[in-house]
DNA sequence: GGACTTGTGTGGTTAGACCACACTCTATGC
DNA sequence: GCATAGAGTGTGGTCTAACCACACAAGTCC
C-alpha cells in the first residue's frame, strides 16, 4: 500500500507502531478496563497497516495480560482490555527458569521475602484475613490433594493481598505460578502426605493467630519458615551456588 | 494445508503450539542462551504450520525478553535466544500502570522493599559494591543531569545485584524501568537540581559506608529513606489510598 | 589488489482468501 | 401467536504467496 513511508526512518517495526497507538489510547483513558479494542480489520485500516501487524501487536498485549481475544460475537467476543499481569508475568518467569537464567532457589527466596513482608505489614483487621480464615476451614474439610493445594494457593494469595500493595501481590502470584509445575510434580513424592498436610494446617493457623495478635514480626517469621520448610521437604530451592553465573 | 486436525480438539491456537515446542526445546537444553532458532520458514515447515503462526509465537517470546530477532545474515541475524527479562517485565508493568491497575505508589514501595532487603543481605565484600563505589566516583565528576541519572540507575542496580538473587535484581530493574518515564519528567521540575544532586551523592556515600561497616540494617534504613525521599521530592508515590480498588 | 556486482538467506510486511464461532434477524411451519 | 430452523453478520484464527530491506559472501571486473 504505502510500503514504509513512516517507520522506515524511525526504524520502528510496524507492530510496534500499533503497540504505541494502543498504549497511548490506554494512557489517555480512551481505552479503559473492560473496554473493547476496534476490530482487527478496522484497526488495520485506521492505522494504515496490514492486519498481520495489528495481530502481532495484539499477541504481545495478550502475552502481557493486558487484553483477551475472543471469537464470535456478543458478550465475550472481540479483543477486550483486561488486567491480569500475574498470569502473564508468571509465564514469562517460567520460560526464563526454563533457560536456567533464573534459579528456582532465587524465586523461592523472593517469594519468602515478599510474603513475609506482606503479613508483617498488613493490618490485623484487613478483610483478606477473614477470607484466609474461611479458606482454612475449607481446607480442614477437604481431603483430596488437589483441593488442598488449590485452597493453599488461595490462602497464600490472600495473605499477600492483605498488605494492600497490588504490585507485591501480583509478583507473588506470578512467582508462585512460575514454579507451580515444579512443586506440583514433587508433591506426589512426599513421604507421607497426610502428615505433611496436618503440619501445613497447623502452621497456617499459627500464622493467622500471630496476625490476629497484632504480632507482625512473629507472623513474618512463621511464614518464612512455613514456605522454606515446604520447599525443602519437596526438594526444591536447593540449587547449588556454583550453578549461578 | 491440514486445517485444524490437531489443535481443534485441544482448543489450542496454532501459535501456542509453536510456543510449546520452543519451550520444550529450551527445557530440554536443545536451545541454549545465545543459540539461534530455526529460520521462520524452516520452523513453519517443520511444525506444519504457517509462517504467520510462527511469527506470532516469536513476537510473544520477544515481548518476554527471551529472543531477539535480527534481519540480514551473519552475526546479528536470525532469531537468537537471549535473557533480558528486566526490559520485558518493565514494559509489561509500564502498560499496566497506564491502565491504572498498578498504582505508582505501590511500585515505589515494592522497590524500597527489594532494594533495602538486597543491601541488608549482601555481604560487604561483594564485588558489586566495588563497582558501585566506582560509579559514585564517576558521578562526582559528571555535572550533566542525564549522565548523573544514568549513573544513578547503574548504582542502584549494582546494589540490587549485590545480594546475588537474580530474581530480585531482575524485578528491581523492571520496576525502575516502569516508572522511569514518570520520574524523568519530574526531575526537571525539581526546585534546585544542584542541591538535590549534592544530597543524593552524600546519601549514596553513606549507604556504601554502612555496607562496608557490615551494618546491613543501617544500610537498609538509609536506602529506604534515600529512595522514598527522592520520589517524595519529585512528587511521585503520593497516590491517595482511596484511588485503590 | 581493490572496488563493484550478484547471489543467498534472514526477518518485515502486505493482500486476499477461507474457516469456526456466536450471536441476530427472519422467514417458515404449526 | 409463537416456537423453531435457517440465513445473515461480525468477530478472531489461519493459511498462502508474494515482495521488500538488509547484511553478508563470493565471484567479477578493472
Amino acid at each position: 500500500m504505502w510500503s514504509n513511508h513512516i517507520n522506515y526512518y524511525l526504524s520502528m517495526r510496524t507492530h510496534e507502531l500499533v503497540l504505541g497507538w494502543i498504549e497511548k489510547q490506554l494512557s489517555d483513558g480512551h481505552l479503559v478496563l473492560g473496554g473493547r479494542l476496534p476490530a482487527e480489520r478496522a484497526l488495520a485500516e485506521q492505522l494504515e497497516v496490514s492486519r498481520t501487524s495489528v495481530r502481532e501487536a495484539i499477541r504481545i498485549l495478550e502475552a502481557m495480560g493486558l487484553v483477551r481475544a475472543g471469537v464470535g460475537s456478543g458478550k465475550d467476543a472481540g479483543t477486550v482490555v483486561i488486567a491480569e499481569p500475574a498470569m502473564a508475568l508468571g509465564a514469562a518467569l517460567r520460560l526464563h527458569v526454563a533457560t536456567q537464567h533464573l534459579p528456582v532457589a532465587d524465586i523461592v527466596e523472593t517469594r519468602v521475602l515478599l510474603e513475609s513482608w506482606a503479613v508483617s505489614r498488613a493490618k490485623a483487621d484487613a478483610p483478606e484475613f477473614g477470607e484466609a480464615a474461611r479458606l482454612l476451614d475449607e481446607m480442614d474439610a477437604s481431603s483430596a490433594v488437589d483441593d488442598f493445594l488449590a485452597l493453599d494457593v488461595a490462602f497464600h494469595l490472600a495473605l499477600a493481598e492483605a498488605a494492600g500493595n497490588a504490585v507485591v501481590s501480583t509478583i507473588m502470584g506470578s512467582l508462585r505460578e512460575a514454579i507451580e509445575g515444579y512443586a506440583a510434580a514433587l508433591t506426589a513424592n512426599l513421604p507421607d502426605w497426610e502428615s505433611t498436610a496436618r503440619r501445613l494446617r497447623s502452621e497456617h493457623r499459627a500464622i493467622l493467630e500471630a496476625v490476629n495478635d497484632g504480632d507482625g514480626g512473629r507472623a513474618a517469621t512463621l511464614v518464612a519458615a512455613h514456605i522454606e520448610g515446604y520447599y525443602r521437604e519437596a526438594g526444591l530451592g536447593q540449587a547449588p551456588a556454583e550453578a549461578r553465573p
